[in-house]
DNA sequence: TACCTCACG
DNA sequence: ACGTACGTGAGGTAC
């Protein structure tokens, strides 16, 4: 079956460069290949799933086209085309020739009038059209045998819009109506101005309606005033427009059928430019061509192997000289499923990698204590990747770590937190050292028989070795940096330490009433069937799944004709979220059951059911993992489980608590938590005098902050006056917008402009620094924390107003959560310092944001309660005093 | 795997 | 004209 693709080239190559915008492809040269790869892959997945016949790419020319000749200021307004763009073109064609796909570029003429008329020719003789672009203006060139294939707006997923999809999308009758439509809406991008006033929306109930421009030009006294004059002023622009966005399909060139078949590639050629380029996963696409395009030779002849170059290293499978005080010790452990180390690469000077597999016990015990004096010596520095498995593992060995610790993953989330801190790209684009390429390690059925300690393969052998060389290698490199940024101390005097807090706190764990949890779960089951058998008869839907939003939106807005308010979801379906839910909950009484339907079900799969299967058999707790090289804001997140996120909000949720328990019964449990830790670090930013002052005078800062927005004394504000200004104070730390706190509080856009405009009257200097934030992050390109972490801003300055927005709501945010982020996280490294120090037998055991846990050994409980509050109020001097809250329990509900 | 929904600070 | 509060992890469903 012949297939016919025309692929729109640069709707693909800027698709791929904002792709990557956020985080850049770089090759080992420091070029930015982004664009290149994008087009790459997506040409490659194109032949590989589609496999098309006929193929060609249209690309616009540089200079003028005839559309210049009747209206000059054409694209006027358009941004020069990205550097990186411009220097990916050449290499684009390189690809292209090397896959024998013609380029069809006319001059005068865009690549959509030549596709277009490329398209309607091959129509004329039968051919089905695929015209592969995300431009919306190709919609016009649909017909029964050409579509357009379009990238969705995430990931893979390919939308194939036919004349059906056309015109149900734009509610027309013709594909043709789309030039209408385009001509009254206009196109920013182009310079197409269209009828100022009108846009998506109104074109498309207007052409629906009047079916075309002149149509509606005939019928414009029937439009409200506004259109009406809109349009009658604008009538000339407007024809002018529905010239402009209409595509030509008479561009002059010879249209030979053969021209466009699609013929074997040059693999050879293509081979190697992927190779030049460092397109590695691109390179496995290889045999697939090959198959594709020559099956009869899959023996012979086969795809040039030339061999990468060799490590820069030997690898010696012999211990290093264990009488010898090393400065540095880079380790890359593989460590098996039970903490225990399977094998070990260890790299203590360049060129040289000791590798040492270690199988069963004895060696794995011998090992620890080959390692133990260079881990007890203060002389001795570890380096390596994502350490903290590994100091887990020394810890609950009883070894400790008395050197310095360089985590390479933790020194690079530090430099750029928002990029990947693989260590395969870390060593490329540091190191221009490529990782050896091993083919992939199969994976392994897991199963009962299987032997746990097979020998590590041959690639974990390359992976592991090149993994200790890597990091030693790195790690001045990004110390360097470090310094540079003035992030020393950041790293030394807190993420370094608390790579070893954290490995600890993990080992601790906390503990979990069993029968507790196996009582209350049983009564939220039992409380579920109740609701699930009340709702399906309330619906006459005895086969309804609570659980799909799917199904329920069809119950709900099709057979209990619930109004859906025009809300669906960005995969159009009908929304069934709390908050639509909610605003229904008077039409029917199903809904309410719904709501307590889904918070049981949220409790059951989320935490009751999974927590059992989380407990360590050897100690009956659960042991969380922190991830410290996580967010984009310096916080910590948890997972397996996500112990930051228990219930609390909610009554039923919040009885979950009663089953985290101390250790045993000499044992109970304190909860610390900073009282309004973010705006404190806001008051302190700003230094706003009233901010500072009612945080001073302890004050309860809603409260306070209700009374001055809303002009009267403390005493008469009302409950929603203070709910008010409190999520006022939340929406600045978020960096406020009236449309977001309008839908917060429910209250028209202009009313929570006034609130705004009134909260911002009263705290002047709070509105001064959002501005300062905004205005140094478009300049330096990033925003930091007390401590000076940073968050690059990559899209502050761009044109995407969405995007932009967003930025600049981060350049807000970032610094305050931040802020507070280092701050817990000073207070975490003084506090088990001290521990230490005085020998306590209490230990921290969980953060959560602005809260500390702690297992409390009762006869400690005043010297810690005292210990740990002072350390959380002192650790860092604000304007602001900080204050930390503690409770004491049988359990965490309890501490709280 | 992506989407929707919802738990926390 | 657009899309909208910041930062996370995790479950279920549906493809």
């Amino acid at each position: 079956m012949d297939k016919f693709f025309l692929l729109d080239g640069y709707a693909l190559i800027y698709r791929a460069y904002y792709a990557f915008m956020r985080r850049p492809m770089v090759n080992s040269k420091g070029v930015d290949m982004s664009a290149l790869f994008g087009f790459t892959k997506t040409l490659i997945d194109i032949i590989i799933k589609e496999k098309p016949t006929h193929l060609a790419v249209g690309l616009d020319p540089g200079g003028k086209t005839f559309r210049h000749q009747s209206y000059p200021q054409y694209k006027a307004n358009r941004e020069e085309t990205p550097q990186v763009i411009k220097a990916s073109l050449p290499m684009i064609r390189k690809v292209l020739d090397a896959f024998h796909i013609p380029i069809y570029l006319v001059d005068g003429y865009e690549a959509d009038d030549v596709l277009g008329t490329v398209a309607k020719e091959a129509e004329k003789e039968g051919y089905p059209v695929w015209l592969v672009t995300s431009d919306k203006d190709y919609g016009q060139l649909i017909s029964p045998n050409i579509k357009q294939y379009k990238p969705g707006r995430s990931g893979d997923e390919w939308e194939l819009l036919g004349v059906k999809e056309i015109c149900e999308k734009y509610q027309i009758d013709h594909p043709e109506q789309i030039i209408d439509i385009l001509a009254i809406q206009g196109d920013a991008s182009d310079n197409v101005p269209g009828v100022p006033g009108i846009g998506e929306v109104g074109a498309k109930k207007l052409i629906s309606k009047y079916k075309s421009v002149e149509n509606l030009l005939a019928h414009v006294d029937e439009l409200p005033e506004k259109q009406r004059l809109g349009i009658k002023e604008n009538v000339a622009q407007l024809k002018q427009a529905k010239e402009l966005v209409t595509i030509h399909t008479s561009v002059p060139i010879a249209w030979r059928e053969t021209d466009f078949k699609v013929y074997a590639p040059d693999l050879k050629e293509v081979e190697a430019l992927f190779r030049e380029y460092e397109f590695t996963s691109l390179r496995q696409s290889i045999p697939t061509l090959k198959l594709l395009f020559c099956p009869q030779a899959t023996d012979e002849e086969p795809v040039e192997e030339r061999e990468d170059a060799p490590p820069p290293y030997t690898i010696v499978e012999a211990w290093p000289d264990v009488n010898k005080p090393y400065p540095l010790i880079s380790i890359a452990p593989l460590l098996n499923e039970e903490g225990g180390i399977k094998a070990l690469a260890i790299c203590v000077e360049p060129n040289r990698v000791h590798w040492l597999p270690c199988t069963g016990k004895q060696q794995q015990q011998q090992a620890l204590q080959l390692l133990r004096p260079w881990m007890e010596s203060p002389q001795t520095a570890l380096v390596g990747h994502a350490l903290k498995p590994l100091l887990r593992l020394f810890f609950q060995n009883g070894m400790g770590v008395a050197g310095d610790v360089w985590d390479i993953e933790l020194m690079h989330y530090l430099l750029n937190p928002e990029r990947s801190h693989k260590i395969e790209l870390l060593s490329i684009s540091y190191l221009q050292f490529s990782y050896p390429q091993t083919e992939a390690t199969p994976v392994r059925q897991v199963s009962l028989f299987d032997p746990i300690d097979e020998a590590p393969s041959a690639g974990d052998q390359a992976h592991l070795c090149a993994g200790a060389y890597s990091s030693m290698m790195l790690y001045p490199i990004l110390w360097q940096q470090l310094q540079s940024e003035k992030m020393e101390s950041l790293y030394k005097e807190v993420e370094m330490p608390l790579v070893s807090i954290l490995s600890q706190m993990e080992i601790e764990g906390i503990a979990l009433d069993i029968p507790r949890l196996k009582k209350y779960g049983a009564e939220c089951m039992k409380e579920l069937l109740a609701l699930s058998n009340e709702i399906r008869s309330l619906c006459d839907e005895p086969q309804l799944n609570i659980s799909s939003p799917k199904q329920l939106g069809i119950v709900l807005f099709e057979k209990l004709k619930l109004d859906p308010q025009a809300r669906l979801t960005p995969g159009k379906q009908y929304a069934t979220d709390e908050e639509t839910l909610l605003s229904l909950s008077h039409k029917h009484p199903v809904i309410q059951l719904i709501l307590e339907y889904r918070s049981v079900s949220k409790l059951l799969s989320t935490y009751i059911e999974p927590l059992p299967g989380l407990v360590h058999p050897a100690d009956g707790r659960i042991h969380t993992t922190f991830n410290q090289a996580l967010t984009a804001t310096g916080r910590l997140s948890s997972q397996k489980p996500n112990m930051q996120n228990i219930p609390i909000r909610e009554e039923r949720g919040r009885e979950l608590r009663r089953v985290f328990i101390p250790r045993n019964s000499e044992h109970l449990l304190l909860s610390a938590d900073y009282s309004q830790i973010e705006l404190r670090v806001m008051a302190h930013l700003s230094q706003d005098d009233s901010f500072i002052e009612a945080f001073r005078n302890g004050e309860d800062i809603h409260l306070a902050t209700a009374a001055k927005i809303f002009h009267c004394p403390v005493e008469e504000v009302t409950k929603e006056q203070r709910n008010r200004a409190k999520t006022a104070n939340f929406g600045i730390i978020y960096g406020i917008s009236s449309f977001g706190l309008s839908q917060r509080l429910h209250i028209p856009r202009a009313e929570s402009k006034a609130l705004i405009d009134e909260y911002f009257k009263t705290y002047p200097k709070v509105q001064k620094y959002i501005q300062n934030q905004i205005e140094s992050a478009k300049e330096l390109g990033y925003v930091s924390t007390l401590l000076n972490r940073r968050r690059y801003l990559p899209d502050i300055l761009s044109k995407n107003a969405a995007l932009r927005s967003l930025s600049e709501r981060n350049a807000v945010n970032a610094p305050i959560q931040g802020s507070a982020a280092d701050i817990i996280k000073i207070a975490m490294v003084r506090i088990a310092d001290k521990i230490a120090r005085k020998k306590l037998r209490s230990r921290m055991v969980l953060q959560v944001h602005d809260e500390l846990v702690f297992d409390l050994f009762r006869p400690e409980k005043e010297e810690m309660i005292h210990l740990v509050k002072t350390e959380m109020e002192q650790c860092v001097l604000l304007s602001v005093p900080l204050i930390a809250d503690c409770g004491v329990g049988e359990h965490w509900l309890e501490a709280h």
